[in-house]
RNA sequence: GCCCGCCUGGCGGAACGGUAGACGCAGCGGACUUAAAAUCCGCAGCCGAGAUGGCGUGGGGGUUCGAAUCCCCCGGCGGGCACCA
């Protein structure tokens, strides 16, 4: 280590000198604590509390066992904790439980890469981060720990999956995916970059797989309602959800088609507009439409077009070039109104097959997408909707469309009806002709949950050609993954497995075959709270557990999961509630959503784009500039972007609770900023967290020779000062606590120490009740930032309280004392006309005649109200006077 | 394109419509030290020699005795969704 680096200067020494005096050794300190509260069983709850005490449920997001905790994590386990530490303080019985999102690719990629089973990988890594979060003093109840890959738990997870397909909430349906040609997989639309699997980088093909749902959409209407009763989720995220669930009010309506083609002889579209109907030119179906399949068969230039969209796929690229395609069938449709008016029916990249019905109708004067589409292929383009006060003889489309209000016109028994009317006038029509009705549609789909992996929870059926698809019999269950896999060639290990999907079909006996593929890993993680409830139950939840904590008061994680894992969540429990297993409809009542962990990134300046440099390969210069450590070579920094492996832009949290402390970590990580918004890493505020640790000690150690005693009955001047800044910031912490304004209650708390510095100072004076009032701040001072800094608080009591001490996790919460909240005397700003013009001294709550005169007499008032004339006094108690003058 | 959020010193940020910039980081000056670190004392929005002077919360307008805060317009940044019929 060099010392000119800002690193090297700001960290603590490993050995103290002599002369510096005690230092708080939190390296001794923070395992000691942790020892205490584990022996002590400071977090442990039932699963059916019978002590009366108030419940509160918080949970962070488990983590996926990656192999280490990254700062993300220290963000969510530190904001989760705070919460769990004062909800306690203040009474409530807290379940805080942790356990391990441990189904997922990664362990299957490490398989593959070196060999070692997924297994394993997964145990070793959750071994190495439950030693790591230990570390951090977290107040969680481990005897409550699972992994999700543990038979124990997704056992109960195919017993829900087996009742929810009783009660009409699964579905099996053929669906396009992609797939991956190369590794033999079908892989999620995340995994698909540029139209290339994200591992093989083959071109990804759409192919229909016959795959499990779960009916989310037969929910959709509640999961949009219940959003408004989450008032205590961002606003944000029920917006991002509603938006997803996206509802729709249209029409769905049947054209005929001129002559039926392959037997098909209509054509069911659904559209959100069916007061534009009189300005169709055209109807287009999606590549993988029936009727498309259809025209295929029998025309090669069909089939090629067809081909050609599968390959680019609805995604990405295809998208981004907005190049709209289409291919002439030759088919024509009639028009449900016009009697003898036929249009061209086309196949169109635009149109997909999961919404809606996977056919449009197209009027392009009303539509950019259909207008583009007419342009293109020179199609028809009448406007059927006049714009308030437009000229109908003149009004023309040319390249857009127009999609506001107006009345309808070139539209016969429409005419003059404004959109609204003639869309309820058009329903009305096609009804009464039996070819449509009204809708509503939804954009949310089904969800898919069917894998084709190994590392996975096994899919509880089995399939027989005899009786089908036969669910396996509860006393079959867990369906256990074979341990003897192997990851030699592409595809499904299950699949290849010589034995494993061979059984006996449960119904009739006849040899049969397993469904080999897994869930989704969404599954595991949309039930996983209610287990916590009960972790150790033979059933997936015991009502009695999840009756008496459900919902989770307060859930806290990152953003990105404000969508699939929440409604996922959402939804399942509305499953397990329609099956029995639980009574509740929302599993969260409080969201909490915390902003990302960034860093600065460094890169050589060598090359287009340089090379990626971790933080401790560099050295800052006091002028902001960069250095290689080692070579010396000038390093670019970059932006401060979130903390990401590719960036090298990492801090291991492991390093930095070795070197600091966790209660260092915490302290900074929560003082920083406010917690929803992303925060910036910076050693040089590590440090300063570092430094406040060691003085709040040296607050405690600076008592040594005052011994605890009764209150005094009486103060002088700087006493009386400290207990009311005390018991101001007992208020005002509380208060920030409540509010998730951690970074309010750290600077409070920076005050509170600020105030004690100052009374150490006066203590020379030897003022009676002084000491007494220092004990109390450095009290508060610790209690107060018990939430945030565990180890260290203890130490402090222990300090102040020799032998004597209750554990601060034991202590209940500060309460500060009125009499003490009110000052003695409060400033009251003066304005004129708005503007700051003096400030005076008042007793609190002094009437306003009082205030007023006191401010007409302040001397720099006095004079700039000379000879103005005083037409209006404002008077704000305790606050404000303004005078408002003429002349 | 549609929807949402944000914009305050060098930086992170604080501020029930009521003294803008608390608190921290970085910085500057000083004490202690051979020196440094640590610690302690002090300074610190901008302009101004200075003032309880002026100007200041992205820009412009409005409501109000009083606006960072409420309303309207504009700009910038960030996020979500998206051939969604």
């Amino acid at each position: 280590m060099t010392n000119a680096g800002l690193t090297a200067a700001a960290g603590p020494r490993a050995e103290p000198a002599a002369a510096e005096g005690p230092r708080y050794d939190f390296r001794a300190a923070e395992p000691r604590w942790q020892l205490a509260w584990a022996e002590r069983g400071c977090f442990r709850v039932e699963d059916v509390p019978t002590d009366g005490r108030p419940k509160y449920y918080v949970m962070e997001m488990f983590p996926y066992p990656s192999g280490k905790i990254h700062m993300g994590h220290v963000r969510n386990y530190t904001l989760g904790d705070v919460v769990a530490r004062y909800k306690r303080a203040r009474g409530y019985a807290v379940l805080h439980p942790m356990g391990w999102d441990a189904f997922g690719l990664p362990a299957e990629n490490a398989a593959r890469e070196r060999g070692v089973h997924p297994a394993k990988w997964t145990f070793e890594n959750i071994a190495n981060m439950r030693i790591e979060l230990k570390r951090m003093g977290l107040s969680l109840d481990w005897a409550r720990e699972f992994a999700t890959c543990q038979p124990e738990y997704y056992r109960h997870q195919q017993k829900l999956f087996l009742d929810f397909l009783k009660a009409g909430l699964v579905e099996r349906k053929e669906s396009w995916v992609n797939w991956d040609p190369v590794d033999g997989t079908v892989l999620a639309n995340e995994q698909v970059i540029d139209g290339r699997g994200w591992r093989s980088g083959a071109p990804v093909e759409k192919k229909q797989l016959s795959q499990w749902f779960l009916s989310i959409t037969k929910y959709a209407p509640e999961l949009l309602a219940a959003l408004d009763t989450l008032d205590r989720w961002p606003e944000r995220v029920r917006l991002m959800q509603a938006n997803w669930i996206g509802r729709s009010e249209g029409a769905r309506l049947r054209f005929s088609l001129a002559a039926p083609e392959a037997g098909i002889g209509q054509v069911e579209v659904y559209t959100t507009r069916p007061d534009t109907l009189y300005g169709m030119s055209f109807l287009a179906i999606a590549a993988e439409h029936p009727l498309a399949a259809a025209v295929a068969a029998r025309d090669p230039k069909a089939a090629a077009f067809i081909a050609e969209c599968r390959r680019s796929g609805t995604s990405e690229v295809a998208i981004e070039t907005g190049e709209k395609q289409g291919y002439d069938t030759g088919l024509r449709v009639a028009h449900p109104f016009i009697a003898g008016a036929s249009y061209p029916v086309w196949i169109a990249n635009f149109v997909l097959m999961e919404y809606g019905t996977g056919a449009i109708f197209g009027c392009p004067a009303h539509d950019q997408r259909d207008l583009d589409f007419a342009r293109k292929y020179d199609l028809d383009v009448t406007p059927v909707v006049l714009p308030p006060a437009a000229d109908p003889a003149s009004f023309a489309v040319g390249t857009e469309a127009y999609v506001g209000p107006g009345t309808a016109y070139n539209s016969d028994f429409l005419d003059g009806l404004d959109v609204d009317a003639a869309k309820r006038a058009a329903i009305e029509a096609l009804a009464a002709r039996g070819v449509g009705e009204g809708v509503t549609n939804w954009r949310l789909r089904d969800w898919g949950v069917s894998r084709q992996r190994y590392w996975g929870c096994p899919i509880p059926v089995i399939h027989c050609a005899a009786c089908g698809v036969v669910p396996v019999p509860d006393d079959q269950l867990p369906v256990k993954l074979p341990d003897d896999v192997t990851f030699d060639r592409p595809g499904n290990p299950l699949d290849h497995h010589p034995t494993w999907k061979h059984v006996a079909c449960p119904a009739c006996g006849k040899p049969a075959r397993r469904e080999t593929d897994t869930f989704d890993t969404f599954v595991d993680s949309s039930w996983y709270f209610a287990r916590y409830c009960s972790p150790l139950a033979d059933v997936p939840v015991v009502r009695a557990a999840v009756d008496h904590w459900m919902p989770v008061d307060q859930y806290i994680g990152g953003i990105e999961h404000a969508i699939l894992h929440l409604l996922y969540s959402r939804f399942f429990t509305r499953a397990m509630k329609e099956t029995g297993h639980i009574a509740v409809e929302e599993p969260f009542a409080g969201l909490f959503t915390q902003g990302m962990v960034t860093h600065e990134s460094y890169r050589t300046a060598e090359g287009p784009a340089g090379t990626w440099l971790y933080p401790e390969e560099i050295e800052k210069r006091p002028d902001g500039t960069a250095v290689h450590r080692e070579t010396g070579e000038p390093i670019v920094v970059g932006r401060v972007e979130a903390m990401s492996k590719s960036k090298r832009n990492t801090i291991d949290p492991g390093a930095i609770i070795a070197k600091y402390g966790a209660d260092t970590a915490r302290w900074f990580i929560l003082s920083d900023n406010p917690p929803e918004r992303d925060m910036e890493w910076t050693e040089a505020g590590v440090a300063g967290a570092y430094r406040f640790t060691q003085r709040v000690y040296r607050m405690a150690e600076a008592l040594d020779g005052t011994a605890a005693a009764d209150i005094p009955t009486a103060f002088g001047t700087d006493g009386r000062a400290l207990r009311r800044v005390t018991h101001r910031t007992i208020a005002a912490v509380t208060e920030a606590l409540d509010s998730f304004a951690f970074n309010v209650a750290v600077a409070r708390l920076y005050e509170l120490a600020n105030a004690v510095s100052d009374a150490e100072k006066a203590a020379a004076s030897a003022e009676p009740g002084l000491d007494w009032a220092r004990r109390e701040a450095v009290e508060m001072l610790a209690r107060l930032s018990a939430p945030m800094m565990p180890h260290l608080a203890e130490e402090v009591m222990i300090r102040l309280h020799p032998g004597g001490a209750t554990l601060v996790a034991d202590l209940p919460w500060p309460e500060a004392d009125p009499a003490l909240l009110v000052a003695e005397s409060v400033t009251i700003a003066v304005q004129i006309m708005g503007k700051l013009r003096g400030t005076i001294a008042m007793p609190p709550d002094s009437p306003a005649e009082q205030a007023i005169a006191a401010a007409e007499a302040e001397p720099n008032v006095a004079k700039a109200l000379e000879g103005k004339r005083i037409v209006k006094r404002v008077h704000v108690p305790n606050r404000i006077v303004n005078f408002v003058v003429a002349g």
